[in-house]
DNA sequence: TTGTAAGCGTTATCAT
DNA sequence: ATGATAACGCTTACAA
């Protein structure tokens, strides 16, 4: 049914070089042998092989990318962003979830990485040895949300400063008694917002943020926030490192019959629609999601090309949006671009 | 940097053959032997070369997934569940969003088929005739959410059943004067939707509603409804293609000074986070995205090995999930599974 | 159990 | 301007 080029080339009473150099206009061909050429392509329904070209050419015109998940507008938007801007460059883009399989990580990035130019990895989606590994084995890789590895091209959102920002809000506003949603062992970028977040209540005399580990969803956020929200000494003020955890929390503090954010501040990360349409709206930090993928298949595609030797880390800036959840404003809402 | 199979055949002292049979397990090789190459593959830090593989194979272990967008849970989701299939039965993924080129799409896609064995195609991306070539040229596809094409695999949720549901549900709480918001003629979801909801209306003997085309986002949601709602003769109720466009005309309604669901009822369609956390609450439809995209990649798959023959067109079971937004029930809300 | 060698469908280098 | 032909790195009969 797949027509190869020695078909083509028959059919047109030439030699498969000559289509070849029809195809790909890699070197002078007399017009009307082109036209013969093009005849029989058409006739025949030719399509070049992909393996064949890019065993030939010793590329694949494909570039990966490997995220945790894409449930949630996080990953999903930085993916999107990643395969709109690899599709202009030329990329064919292979995806990699690594959903709830731990094991079969490696293998399966290991398979990935000889399919493609080059990969980006989301996250700690994979760890730091096999990333070594991978760039070592002469695989470009650009790590996006992770601490930078030496060596290797990383992106990242501003975290820090957004956090000490939010936490100097909070404090202002009369919430000092807060506490951090989220798992800083495991996430990077978590981590930083903690450490920004406890820097400013030390800088503000606040009595030191407890750090609650929680998977990034609302169950296990409303779960987290139903426990914190029962001590005693209950904070005042939760501030969670994505929305979906946040928005849990919210369902918690209604389940407790407080009131946000008379009685619980909340704050989330990312922006995701719901936070803002739920009441009170959540106040959250929005980062540029589209643009951090978009950014990644730019680097990684110099790196493949080679036209840029040296290693880059960037860091994209974020936004706070600060909404009615955590006080303060009456109703600051939106503050649209 | 990467080593070939002559190299692992030579520092192990064997043939090719011996080398391929061992990585492959497909022919009895001697212990030692097998040690021997082991160690050499290690050694070299050897990976198959996967176009080569391919080239000799004739296939790619890789199927393709075509879709308008990420953006919004929906696509994101379906995406989500193929890929977890796909990768269990061991083919990788390569995504392609037609995004908002039109013009490129027929090359992208057929580009895309000569790297995959199969192709699922979400929605209308890509038009009927290429579909058929595509079919024709001997890759097997599957569509998802699209008209069913004869002598093709299809996939789709039920619309017209929980449109004629969601119509009468309305009806019976009042609303006899609603309109449709979505793109019938873009979409065979909403056409079928709004299909659903004409023949509720009709046998309930209300006015004919109006199909007003929108596209699947919160703004243009916002903007028809907000045009909408200013009609001197204003609706009652907006049936909205998807939760988006719902959202958004909350939006309107609340600017427009209406009150939800006592002045219009609003309904959605995708039981998106949103929709639950919105106030009102937003009546919508659930769909199982996640599952219809795993059954597209298992779909795929029986096509691909050839242990299905016939050609199958599916439908799969939604529910109607009642919020504040439509009225009648005071706080209906969660029936939650 | 192992080796030899013939593809797989291109690209690209030589000649002509 | 065009045609042979050698890679590219692997799988898989076919022999031994």
């Amino acid at each position: 049914m797949a027509a190869t080029i020695y078909q083509v080339a028959d059919l047109a009473g030439v030699s498969i070089a000559t289509v070849s150099r029809v195809l790909r206009g890699t070197a002078p061909v007399a017009v009307q042998t082109r036209q013969r050429v093009l005849l029989a392509v058409d006739e025949l329904g030719y399509r070049p092989s992909q393996p064949a070209r890019s065993l030939a050419e010793g590329r694949h015109a494909a570039n990966g990318i490997v995220f945790p998940d894409l449930s949630g507008p996080y990953y999903a938007e930085v993916v999107l962003g990643y395969e709109s801007v690899a599709a202009e460059l030329g990329s064919s883009v292979l995806i990699l979830s690594t959903h709830g399989r731990t094991k079969e990580i490696p293998d399966l990035v290991v398979d990935l990485a000889s399919r493609v130019d080059g990969l980006v990895l989301l996250g700690r989606t994979v760890d730091d040895g096999l990333v070594a590994e991978i760039a070592a084995d002469g695989t470009p890789v650009v790590t996006v949300a992770r601490a930078p590895l030496p060596g290797i091209d990383a992106l990242c959102t501003e975290n820090r400063a957004s956090a000490r920002a939010l936490a100097t809000h909070l404090v202002d506003h009369g919430y000092c008694n807060a506490h951090f949603l989220g798992d800083v062992d495991s996430s990077f970028d978590a981590h930083e917002r903690w450490q920004g977040m406890n820097e400013a209540f030390a800088d503000l005399g606040c009595p030191l943020p407890l750090q609650v580990p929680c998977p990034y969803d609302e169950e296990h956020g409303r779960m987290a926030a139903t426990e914190l929200l029962g001590w005693a000494n209950r904070p005042d003020a939760l501030v969670c490192a994505n929305d979906e955890i946040a928005l849990g929390a919210l369902l918690a503090a209604e389940a407790a019959g407080l009131r946000v954010p008379d009685d619980v501040a909340l704050t989330g990360w990312d922006d995701v629609m719901a936070a803002r349409y739920s009441r009170p709206g959540l106040t959250t930090v929005r980062q540029p999601m589209r643009r951090l993928g978009a950014l990644a298949a730019r680097r990684l595609h110099e790196r493949v090309t080679g036209e840029r030797p040296d290693v880059a880390h960037e860091v994209l800036p974020t936004r706070l949006v600060i909404r009615a959840s955590c006080g303060g404003h009456p109703e600051p809402d939106e503050q649209e671009e």
